[in-house]
RNA sequence: CGGGGCGUGGCGUAGUGGCUAGCGCGCCUGCUUUGGGAGCAGGAGAUCGCAGGUUCGAGUCCUGUCGCCCCGACCA
């Protein structure tokens, strides 16, 4: 297959567009892959559809080779199976719906749990036909909050979503542990710098899941690798180590004291080392007891307050706790909720009037560092007054332990303890062992040997197929443009023919040819009025991973190599072009 | 939801209330040019996001509205 210049569906641009910011936007806006037809929805043009279908091909040999059988739900789909799952309200806003001409409500699918789940119980009805692996490459709608940074969130993205069924859990890592594999394959392929973290199921419910992050400072995604063994978690699934409980026999009584003006830790902990100062070292913000309110609301509306105690040093990750509580959601605690709330004295909230049996009623969760016989300052709950060594399982007790505080750079792994490094990704693949959650609310059960009805167990994987697309050019470009891997590109071969000798054309066609005979693909540059820096910039703009030039060396009997990632140049005679560059395409 | 920035030919942009809205890129025609985003000449292409208002006069000022981009989402 050859493409040609004079005749691509293509305008290149020589200014990056003013409103993309992160390189893969402007380099595959810039170098005409894509357009932007709204907010988060994007046109591929014939370039970046070759692209796209490049990154298709490869997910698809590879589910193949796990035994996955492709199949293709519609994208408009009835609202009957999502109110029966439940995320018809745990999805919210986030769904595009629409009605039809008889007021009935339709959804565009943003995901398919509930249709391949339907699909199965309509056929299926017995363990022998178990194990089944299924999947499918979709065009998925949602309406994000913000989309941003061109194809990394999208409102339309195109996504391989695939789900295994299994009589038992055993059968079920089975299928777990191909898809695993299937995926590191994929991403292989896919040329990405990838690693494998703990995750968080979050809206898709079930217990376990793994994400394939691609490494990148433009990620959404934060995670942790221990430096030492391992571990390797997102932010929101890190668990914290839990110290060992301490007797808290020995320590001196609980007593409040006036702090004036002290609202802030950074005042409290002036205040601490001011008037209490200690024989061995300073009081820190660690040493206090920072209690933090929120507002859960629920998928259906309903809204509550949550109290979080975490130590005064860090801050509550909104992302983690957000993941905690999913599908509710967290809302900022405003001045009209503290005034439903008298006996919460903001800059001064304390233990004493949190926990559901305290004074204010307020469910009191506790971040896991804070264990009982840890000593604590905190709030009094009066104004200016601050309550020192409250001990935890002594003084108060929360409610519950909650994952929410900030995760940082060398943080112990709760692995191995050694120091937690953190990095950005970009979220490329997530792996879900979804139990029986949407077996069970949606009646899928197949009779087991004994003719005992059993619930399906089953898993669910994603593939962000357009995301992969910008996700590679993130890891793989430079000031001059995009470098495609060669799996992905969409053409080996960029052939470039400059000056205006009619040899070198003619020259050019027989080697495009040639090429061909020989499997390679070419975008070959065969504009004739186009003067050779223009073609030069284009070729490195567009990212195919060879470039060929002919041009004066052709003369003499020469053809020019390049590999647009290293910059090696050489020189190879004319005659044996062909062959040297399917040996070269080959080779890298 | 909040904060900030921005809406002017396809793209990037200029434009102290005053003449026919300017420039670069791209596009068209002709001639020249052909190894690093060519030169000259001529040309096409814009209801200045939209709607009101102020004014003799509005791209420019006012009000509203729509849209886009970025940041933040809580620290008591």
């Amino acid at each position: 297959m050859s493409l040609r210049m004079s005749t691509l569906f293509l305008r290149t641009l020589r200014e990056d567009p003013a409103d993309a910011e992160v390189p893969s936007h402007r380099l595959l806006v810039r170098a005409g892959y894509i357009r932007r037809a709204a907010p988060g929805i994007y046109t591929w043009l014939p370039l970046g559809w070759h692209v796209l279908r490049n990154v298709e091909r490869i997910v698809r040999e590879e589910m193949d080779a796990i035994g996955a059988q492709e199949l293709h739900f519609p994208a408009l789909l009835p609202r009957e199976p999502y109110e029966a799952s439940g995320r018809w309200s745990e999805y919210g806003d986030s769904i595009f719906t629409l009605r039809d001409r008889k007021e009935a409500e339709y959804l565009l699918g943003p995901t398919h749990e509930e249709m391949f789940t339907l699909a199965v119980k309509d056929m299926y009805s017995s363990y022998k036909d178990l194990p089944l692996s299924l999947y499918q490459i979709q065009t998925k709608y949602r309406d994000e909050q913000r989309p941003r940074a061109g194809l990394l969130r999208g409102r339309e993205f195109v996504m391989k979503d695939s789900y295994s069924f299994d009589v038992s859990d055993e059968a079920f890592m089975r299928s777990y542990l191909a898809h695993r594999g299937a995926y590191i394959k994929i991403f292989d392929r896919l040329g990405l710098d990838y690693v494998v973290v703990a995750a968080m199921s979050g809206a898709m419910g079930g217990s376990a899941s793994e994400e394939f992050l691609a490494n990148s400072e433009v990620g959404e995604d934060t995670y942790v690798r221990c430096m030492n063994c391992d571990y390797a978690a997102n932010v929101e699934a890190v668990r914290v180590p839990v110290p060992e409980a301490v007797p808290y026999d020995t320590l001196p009584a609980a007593h409040a004291e006036q702090t004036p003006d002290t609202p802030t830790i950074e005042t409290l902990v002036d205040h601490l080392n001011d008037k209490h100062p200690l024989a061995d070292r300073a009081w820190g913000a660690a040493d206090t007891l920072k209690n933090v309110i929120v507002t859960v609301v629920q998928p259906g509306g309903a809204r509550e307050p949550l109290a979080i105690g975490v130590p005064g040093d860090r801050d509550v990750d909104l992302k983690r706790l957000g993941a905690q509580v999913e599908p509710a959601t967290i809302e900022a605690f405003d001045e009209s909720d503290f005034a439903k709330h008298p006996t919460l004295v903001k800059g001064y909230i304390g233990p004493g009037t949190l926990g559901e049996k305290g004074a204010s009623g307020i469910r009191y969760l506790l971040d896991p560092r804070v264990v009982a016989g840890t000593r604590w300052v905190t709030g009094a709950n009066v104004d200016g007054s601050h309550v020192l060594d409250l001990v935890v399982g002594r003084d108060f007790e929360g409610d519950g332990v909650i994952e929410a505080a900030e995760v940082r750079d060398g943080d112990e792994c709760p692995n191995c303890g050694n120091p937690l490094e953190t990095a950005r990704g970009i979220e490329m693949g997530h792996i879900f062992q979804l139990g029986t959650k949407y077996a069970d609310s949606l009646g899928l059960q197949v009779l087991d040997e004994n003719g005992k009805l059993v619930t399906v167990t089953m898993g669910s994987y994603g593939v962000g197929v357009s995301r992969a697309v910008a996700a590679i050019v993130e890891t793989s470009h430079d000031e001059l443009g995009i470098i495609w891997p060669r799996e992905v590109s969409p053409a080996d071969v960029h052939l470039v023919a400059t000056g205006k000798d009619a040899e070198v054309f003619e020259f050019s066609e027989r080697l495009v040819a040639a090429l061909e005979a020989r499997g390679v693909s070419v975008l070959y540059d065969d504009r004739q009025k186009v003067s050779p820096g223009v073609k030069f910039k284009d070729a490195e703009l567009l990212g195919m991973p060879t470039i060929v030039v002919v041009g004066k060396g052709l003369a003499e009997g020469r053809v020019e190599l390049r590999d647009r990632r290293t910059d090696d140049r050489r020189e190879v005679a004319a005659d044996a072009a062909a062959d040297e560059i399917a040996s070269a395409v080959r080779g890298s």
